[in-house]
DNA sequence: TCTGGGGTCCTAGGACCC
DNA sequence: TCTGGGGTCCTAGGACCC
């Protein structure tokens, strides 16, 4: 077996500078919902010593006088310039996972690529995608998913590889594995790489020395597939046709709520997005939960989270029907909170579980009429269209709007409540956007 | 003042059944 | 006094990933 694995290069920084080059060069960090936290780091942010995951408040305190640019993040962009990437990808090696929005695995077998150089094909791939995306990536190449991940990191980190590493012989796969610390292998997370190296484990070629049963005692199957695969054999497979068993959306409010009318909305939009996930992987859901709790920062106030679910009559995936299960969920957590005081939420989250394909599912005599779940359906479906073409906030479920915002006067839901004064324009998916050139 | 979001897999232990 | 054994299912919690 040979697997490509090709990453994008600091994704979020890097399609911002596509649109701005003057980033180049400089320190710009990317922040997640309400400006919270840096989620994203130029090689510039991350030489400065800007940790992953620092709080945005903290960044002026500390790093004074410096100069970074923190932008809010933007992910109808780099949503968009995944797309293109991928679809460049797929014309050069048809059988690709698409891992996540920066990285997927290529396999190279019973590919055209057969009795190619492979280290000149994925030179030649890297500075096609850097041509014709603007976004830099590297690529690794190996006999396994875990090496070709390791051989990414030699590609990015040395120029040398002009972005392409290729792991070929066991004897560059020893020498790769004893430069690469064994905290930075794939699967391998904080947690064992800590209690690794109290027994002296620091490089991934140690891993590979330790006895399996030791390994699997201690990590668990997981931890012993990352062994074999760093010894050469291929043991972790990615299911193609991934249909997720569980989607969960939520989020944390710019400011708490206590009230249960702004929660009712904030779950009604939540729902309504779990809908239409469902929908887009064409399945449906049996359970509804609904999830809250407070801020874990404020140390001062009572601290507590609860969840409530709710088991629907049949598989459901409409918008009407997941919403009315969540308000209900709801309601039952606010029962139990009502004996508490009054809460102050920070978060909270809809999650659907129990999924089924919606080609399988049978009618139950327990749902609601035929007729009324059809009309729901095509209800959805045509929101879903309408959406598509228009814009993904053109219409939505009345429960999730609040009243108009006395500020814009436009209403108020759940996503454009979310703060983000520092996003770039949506150069790739809105006319309005598109940059001029004079 | 301000601290992200969405997933997966694995295991242990309890409930329950025969 | 003496109190089985084996199986399944479910859930909570831990660990990981991007």
């Amino acid at each position: 077996m040979l697997y490509a694995l090709v990453d994008c290069d600091n994704c979020y920084v890097s399609c911002e500078r596509v649109f701005n080059p003057s980033l180049e060069g400089k320190a710009v960090v990317v922040l997640s919902n309400n400006d919270g936290c840096v989620v994203a780091r130029s090689p510039e942010a991350k030489a400065m010593g800007v940790p992953e995951g620092l709080p945005f408040f903290q960044l002026a305190e500390r790093f004074p006088g410096k100069e970074i640019h923190a932008l809010s993040s933007n992910y109808t962009l780099y949503g968009d310039m995944s797309r293109r990437v991928m679809s460049i990808l797929r014309q050069s090696a048809p059988d690709i996972f698409i891992y996540s929005i920066d990285e997927a695995f290529l396999s190279l077998d019973d590919s055209p690529y057969v009795n190619v150089d492979y280290k000149a094909w994925g030179e030649e791939l890297a500075a096609r995608v850097r041509r014709w995306t603007g976004m830099p990536v590297s690529i690794g190449i190996a006999s396994t998913k875990t090496l070709a991940k390791l051989a990414s990191k030699f590609a990015k980190r040395y120029p040398g590889y002009r972005k392409c590493c290729f792991i070929q012989t066991d004897d560059q796969r020893e020498k790769a594995l004893s430069l690469f610390p064994v905290e930075d292998v794939w699967g391998i997370g904080r947690r064992h790489a800590t209690r690794l190296a109290a027994t002296g484990v620091k490089t991934a070629l140690d891993f590979t020395r330790l006895p399996a049963a030791v390994v699997q005692k201690t990590m668990t199957i997981t931890g012993l597939r990352t062994w074999m695969e760093l010894r050469g054999r291929d043991c972790i497979s990615l299911d193609l046709l991934p249909r997720k068993q569980t989607i969960c959306t939520s989020r944390s409010f710019p400011r708490m709520l206590s009230s249960r009318d702004d929660l009712a909305v904030a779950v009604a939009g939540f729902a309504a997005r779990c809908a239409q996930k469902l929908r887009r992987q064409k399945s449906m859901a049996q359970m509804v939960t609904v999830f809250m709790s407070t801020n874990p920062f404020r140390e001062e106030l009572d601290q507590f989270s609860l969840s409530r679910s709710v088991s629907l009559p049949a598989p459901a995936q409409s918008d009407t029907e997941i919403v009315r299960a969540a308000h209900e969920a709801m309601d039952a957590c606010m029962e139990i909170a009502s004996r508490r005081g009054l809460p102050l939420w920070k978060r909270a989250g809809v999650v659907v579980s129990g999924i089924v394909a919606d080609s399988e599912i049978q009618t139950s005599f327990l749902d609601i009429p035929p007729v009324l779940k059809k009309k729901f359906q095509q209800l959805s479906a045509v929101a879903d269209r309408i959406n598509a073409r228009l814009g993904d906030e053109s219409i939505q479920v009345a429960a999730a709007l609040r009243a108009s915002d006395p500020a814009t006067g436009k209403a108020l839901t759940f996503r454009n409540s979310i703060l983000h004064d520092r996003r770039s324009p949506f150069y790739t998916t809105d006319i309005r956007d598109i940059i001029k050139v004079e």
